[in-house]
DNA sequence: ATGAAAGCGCTAACAA
DNA sequence: TTGTTAGCGCTTTCAT
């Protein structure tokens, strides 16, 4: 059926390793034998086995990329790895965790077993168990969106608590105002950041208070629901866009203006922004970004080259109708 | 480093071919040394090399899926696609390939190179060489969201012709109507077919005109803003959701009321119906399900299954605000 | 039911 | 610069 590097050595007239260093341009080799050899290659049409190439090289051209669920945000930054990667010749194998280590330790398991050269992994919630396994393996492994739960890991993150201290101090008179926080689930490592930075500025505030739903926009809605059945909040600080997205719909249900009577602001996750009505004010991140170094990180580490352990990246606040910001 | 097969035989006093056949359930094995194998297995914490069982048995556990780009609709199509093939046992290896048939080409030759088992390939405009390329390598394919270009192979996609008919046919008095359609890329298949749908029931209609952009969010905006700065369509059919949310803006800039004073229709490609105002009329289309049924396809393929060739899925219309339907 | 031996397609080490 | 040889880790005959 397809043809194999003996076929294309013999056509050409050459030896095996001739044509594996022609095509991996690993040694010098004459004009002559070279033009022999791709020649042979283009009429058979010649792909090389990449899993015996593993198999005999100890290397592959696979980059993992373990995530816990395909949403909007995450499939911009896998978008922006795997050109990234492409670029520098990998390819990428895509496992989805759900969120659950039991999963997480499976999929690197297989990753393993492919012989990925490294693994860039996306979770809310880094596990330390994942980490140390990655590090006994001494694959290069970069964790996305969050700090690595260990140290000698290198992490790729968003400054969640700098951008979520930097927004609420953006509130006018906010130390007036009595405070919701509508919060995803308490064990999501990034809303907890989240709320450490808003706490950060609203410490001397006697008048905040925190609840919880599970980060989707039909659950925010269910829960603003609620509270705005009950209590009657200045400003809604919602964790995330689905989030504010369902609390806007649940004012707007309820009769509340927004920001007139009640103000509401999200935080990445979407680009719903930009359509709800009223428009949403919120913290941007930038996907591509983060994929990109990320996906840079990785390559570099798998070539062996030093590599910063963490770097963290910037936020940009987007001030739009739901509540305005004094910046 | 990681133990092989061979460590584990040694540890189980037991021949390779043993562990290899406990490890695939391929022949029978006494409980006895069953256990001894799998107690090794646990003890070493031995994980197979994938490489080496690819080359050497002519199978893979990987199933490639080439798109054109991340996007919402086909983010929830992996994210399907990724759960069945995981319960069948399956790895998933991604590529994008822009929309543009050499790159396509070049990530197929990759996933061959990987020995991948079968593929699943995502366009709006599949391409005849990439089929017969697909076809000479007799490798399992399955061609989603949109017909193969040739006959012979398999093809799971939605119904995008009656769709259309039928949302045309559910306006009330269309019939007397200026009706503008606002539509993707000319080379988009699918915004093809669409298009044919609705001239199906428009072929009596003499007050209809066809605009492009090139589909995003931005350019649906930029295309209607120009349109109604000149015109004014009783009705704007929208080739999807991104054109039609972008549409929707541009009438509200505009000062024309939706759908008091203009109509607007979106169709599936996104799922911010329900936060726009007004909320989107529009076509819905289930990505989970066909991504369900893709990859349920290509692992029977995988297996030597007999699959039909051809599988069409429906959609839903969803009434809205800003379009009143009669259905 | 189990083991010994051969070989999958390629690359790396060595030799010429 | 090129070729010969061995071996990557596993599965698959074929014996026993």
């Amino acid at each position: 059926m397809s043809s194999k590097i003996s076929d294309v050595a013999r056509l050409a007239r050459v030896s095996l390793p001739t044509v594996s260093r022609v095509l991996n341009k690993s040694k010098y080799v004459s004009e002559e034998l070279k033009k022999r050899v791709l020649n042979a290659v283009a009429v058979l049409n010649y792909v090389p086995d990449d899993n015996a190439r593993s198999l005999s090289s100890y290397k592959s051209n696979t980059v993992g990329i373990i995530v816990p669920v395909l949403n909007n945000s995450i499939s911009r930054f896998i978008n922006s790895c795997s050109t990234t990667l492409e670029e520098s010749g990998y390819d990428l194998m895509i496992g989805k965790s759900g969120g659950e280590i039991k999963n997480e330790l499976e999929l690197i398991d297989l990753q393993l077993s492919m012989q990925v050269s490294g693994v860039i992994l996306v979770s809310s919630h880094h596990s330390t168990k994942t980490a140390e396994i990655l590090i006994k393996e001494k694959l290069p492994v970069v964790f996305a969106y969050n700090k690595a739960p260990v140290s000698g890991v290198h992490s790729r993150y968003f400054d969640n608590n700098k951008a979520a201290s930097t927004l609420i101090a953006s509130i006018p008179d906010i130390d007036s105002k009595n405070v919701y926080i509508l919060s995803g689930l308490s064990d999501d490592t990034i809303c907890n950041i989240r709320i450490e930075g808003f706490l950060k500025i609203l410490e001397n505030h006697n008048n905040y208070k925190i609840f919880q739903c599970d980060g989707t926009l039909e659950d925010g809605y269910k829960a603003a629901k609620n509270i705005l059945n009950a209590e009657k909040p200045d400003i809604l600080i919602c964790l995330n866009d689905l989030i504010a997205i369902g609390a806007l719909r649940a004012a707007y249900e309820t009769g509340i203006k927004v920001p007139d009577e009640m103000e509401v602001t999200g935080f990445e996750g979407t680009s719903f922004f930009q359509i709800s009505t009223p428009t949403l004010t919120t913290v941007i991140f930038d996907d591509y970004l983060l994929g990109r170094e990320s996906a840079d990180s990785i390559v570099s580490l798998i070539k062996g080259n030093e590599e910063k352990e963490l770097e963290i990246f910037g936020y940009k606040i987007l001030q739009a109708e739901s509540c305005r910001l004094s910046i």
